[in-house]
DNA sequence: CAAGAATCGGAGTCTATACTCACCTTTTAG
DNA sequence: CTAAAAGGTGAGTATAGACTCCGATTCTTG
């Protein structure tokens, strides 16, 4: 039995550091991930993301043991990135700060098919993790600050709000979108959400 | 060469009449068809459906080439029905009649998923059969004497209530509903769509 | 009732994709 | 510089689901 020659490299268990090509694949992965994912939605084939990634699928499965956790992560990204938008919208103009990031969510679904699964998982909620439930958090401080305000009527609620995000969203996916179709959209569900 | 003992059964060419086996297989798919997609939506697998059917698989694409051609015709089914319904909400009081019907394909939408996808081709449009052209009309309809009665808004139209129909369905798709969840969403649509 | 046409049926083919593994390459500690 | 550990790789495996094929079965007509 051959005594070890040298101890355990790196510090010890759980430690973060990776080897560094390991660290720099792991980035790419994940810049491809997003892209790939925002651009095909969940279905999107891991051998995509690899090739886009430029590493095999083998160091993809590697990083992500499934192709699920991949996803996850990227939603957590995102997620993040929309919860950073709101912080910073929420140090400006409560009264119209939620009609802002409400805009601008739909917006972006139309080439981010990430942020509608993310919403929807959002709205499901149950497991989620940290990063989507500060998004969550973040859309009602931006509500009860726009209540508060007198911009947005008293008694409606985050979940009505969070399911016509959901939906808007949705159906920018199925509609062909005409010039201003999505703005006119947007402007009947403000009304509607607007003290009378 | 054998000459034909005799001449083409059946009323030659083009002609309707299946075998009667074949009439009854043929609704049988079709039953089952509904009931599948409805609760699975359009990944519904055909061996499920055959099964259900109570026939072989063979069978299912003896009367349909594709499962897709399948989807194809429960949508028109479903579209069909709806446009029914329209047509009779259409005799009765105009200023409530779009407003019942939003709510119904609300309802609806949560347990059959096929009335989603029916109103996300409905929403694209362009090479849509007949029926759910029919239903686009429908609603149309419905729309414009709702108008007239002066319980929408008359810068309103069509196309964002069809997004917005889509939309609070699919919202319905993802969202856990608490119990009136789906009615205070639709309260805030209705209202972004009333006359202030 | 019998011939033959129309249908049925379901094993088998084909394709797409997630995921594994045995072997090779790079990094890094000493 | 060197050996061991960490990481990379992509052919190969496993699975699922659409669709095909042809012998077996059932309906129809005379």
């Amino acid at each position: 039995m051959p005594s070890p020659k040298r101890a355990t490299t790196r510090s010890a268990l759980d430690g973060r550091s990776l080897r560094a090509d390991a660290q720099r694949n792991r980035r790419r992965i994940l810049e491809a991930a997003e892209t790939v994912f925002a651009a095909k939605g969940r279905d999107a084939s891991t051998e995509e993301i690899a090739q886009k990634a430029g590493v095999g699928i083998g160091t993809v499965f590697r990083h992500f043991p499934t192709k699920e956790a991949l996803l996850q992560a990227i939603i957590g990204k995102v997620a993040t990135g929309l919860a950073e938008d709101i912080e910073r919208l929420l140090q400006g103009d409560p009264a119209t700060a939620f009609f802002t990031f409400f805009t601008r969510m739909v917006e972006q679904s139309t080439e981010k098919k990430t942020v509608v699964d993310l919403l929807a998982e959002a709205g499901i909620d149950i497991t989620v993790a940290k990063p989507v439930h500060a998004l969550r958090q973040g859309i009602e401080d931006l509500l009860a600050n726009a209540q508060r305000a007198g911009t947005i009527r008293a008694d409606v609620r985050a979940p009505e709000v969070m399911a016509l995000l959901i939906g808007v969203c949705q159906a920018s996916l199925h509609t062909s979108w005409e010039p201003d179709l999505q703005d006119r959209t947007l402007a009947v569900v403000f009304d509607g959400l607007r003290p009378r």
